[in-house]
DNA sequence: GGCTAGACTGTAAGCGCTTACATGTGCACA
DNA sequence: TGTGCACATGTAAGCGCTTACAGTCTAGCC
């Protein structure tokens, strides 16, 4: 590969003067330009962007970090944020944390020491001090769902509070009064924030939150699945389970028809997230929108803004959730 | 941040040192290297991977171009590969091709730029010569999804045909001979292979393949409803269709439902790929199961064997996909 | 013609590491 | 005591760039 050194030799011009050609970075004659250009061309010159990084102390990279790669939900945030920094010409380096504090650090770790430019970070484990803390090193952080009020202005959040809330309050308009919730891990915040909503909602209709009918799951299919499981053998009566994201409502889902329930007349659910499956699953599931993709975009824009220094971008740092309305869902009639 | 520098004058040793001790990579007395690593420890020191990576001419990262990152399919690819990958404490760098050829070819150089060791690739749109020779430069290549006589043993591919091949010999021994079929895009390898092998298997049972019976998709899910509206539209009786991915399986489906059709006892439904939604749509669909995430594995594995030579590691090319049957294909009752 | 400002280009010192080579030390052996 | 050798450590030259600073050249002015 050739190295700048040569493209100056070629064209008969010192490095500087090649590195100025490159970055546009001080006037150079056309004529000069011009013979760089096309000693590059003749080379096929492309400059190793380590070096650069080295020298500049700049890597035009921005480090990622979500929880998992498979999976429609991260992807999603994932697709968004490299489209909108793919488009500016930055890349992305990306890491897995698993929900596991040792590990979030250690990738966090790794991204700094690739010199990355900017942190976008879905982290779960780490506690909310260490990530103050982080922010105020050099490296500027971006949270992706996640609030943390000391560095409110680097977090893109989804209000989590105001999804549960509408998941609920639909039941409430449907009639319905006695609703089981299946949640995320309680440790999680955003699974908390939904449950906080959910409540909410029950305490505005005059409902009280029945915690037999409650389930804390773990967001993934099977944890839905046990969860109905649990909640049918109570004995407990309800009409409506809300999940705490759609994977969880699609375990729900077939458990209930397992048990000879029809889904809505007998059983109405709602899931949350609306990622890429709900409308593939019988009946089509109701549930709450989380605009991944757009929150992926924000937070890139949110580092082409602070660290690229790109003008004209508005920051959105909160996304109110919307109910999107399907089958799984109707009033209850008895 | 602490370098190597200020680790070194705190530990009263040189910079070879520090260095020997950090990359294990000579003898170095046990003294030295506990005042080393204290010195390190006391500083929080952490090696700045950009200049290591300048000075050694070598990353620990793996460039990976896909052609999407929404979606489950890639998604799981990256998550096999970047779990094997991590385990040995290297990294990923990723890119997104989109299927266009310029697009990846700007990827690849990016990747390239970054002094990848290696790179594992899911391209649709540059030819077979040109990554011919992009696999003769000094950097290692994988492909995957992909078959390259000329350099087999850098692709990880499944064996589509004989995919397109028990999808449609499955209808057959249900007693199926109108089959339609809905293709993906015939300029992809993978979406021409499926075909060949669905008429192989047609030509076995002395059917005769109707192209009147095919629509070339997208392999999105609109390009299934598209296909399967135009097949009921021409008018000529089938009892079966495949599809050359879930996605478009899905969008069939659901024409099919809203045209009075039901699945399978009107019209078997086979998908290809067994995405994570495909046990969620109604009824289950019966698929091929494509390993994606043990191909992303394996396409690791082969940089972790050839490149950091990593020892006791068998790579398997070709991979040879299984009909999963589930709710939506049933015998031909007439 | 001599002078100066301003535009252009070159020189060279790093960025934080790795590594070939040089040097130093201690020990076994004759 | 001298020799040779293995092991431990240090020295310094890069890796391919960026960039502060210095130098050169031209045009415009008195």
């Amino acid at each position: 590969m050739a190295t700048i050194y040569e493209v100056s030799t070629l064209a008969g011009v010192s490095l500087a003067t090649v590195s100025r050609v490159m970055n546009n970075s001080a006037h150079v004659t056309d004529k000069t330009r011009q013979k760089v250009l096309s000693a590059m061309a003749e080379l096929g010159y492309r400059p190793n962007s380590i070096a650069q990084s080295l020298a500049s102390n700049r890597s035009n990279s921005v480090g990622i970090l979500v929880p998992e790669l498979h999976g429609p939900f991260f992807s999603t945030i994932l697709s968004g944020i490299e489209a909108e920094l793919r488009g500016a010409r930055k890349h992305v380096i990306i890491t897995v944390g698993h929900s596991d504090k040792e590990k979030e650090i250690d990738g966090i770790e790794f991204l700094m020491s690739r010199n990355c430019d900017a942190l976008i970070l879905h982290v779960d484990a780490v506690s909310d001090p260490w990530l103050v803390e982080l922010s105020a090193g050099s490296t500027p952080i971006v949270l992706i769902n996640r609030s943390i009020p000391a560095m409110a202005s680097n977090c893109i959040n989804l209000d989590n509070e105001h999804g549960g809330y509408v998941a609920t309050k639909s039941l409430l308009e449907l009639g319905h009064r006695d609703i089981a919730y299946i949640s995320g891990p309680q440790w999680k915040k955003d699974a908390n924030e939904r449950l906080v909503g959910h409540k909410k909602a029950l305490s505005e209709y005059g409902v009280r939150f029945n915690k037999n009918l409650m389930f804390e799951g773990d967001f993934h299919e099977s944890g839905g699945s046990k969860g109905m499981a649990q909640l049918l053998q109570t004995g407990i009566r309800f009409s409506a389970v809300i999940c705490g994201n759609d994977d969880m409502a699609a375990g729900a889902m077939d458990v209930a028809r397992e048990n000879g329930l029809a889904i809505p007349d007998d059983v109405s659910v709602v899931g949350f997230d609306n990622v890429n499956f709900a409308h593939f699953t019988y009946p089509k599931l109701s549930t709450v929108d989380y605009p991944m993709n757009d929150m992926g975009q924000m937070a890139a824009r949110w580092v082409l803004k602070n660290v690229y220094e790109q003008g004209g971008l508005e920051i959105q740092n909160t996304f109110r959730p919307e109910l999107i309305s399907r089958a799984s869902t109707g009033p209850l009639d008895r």
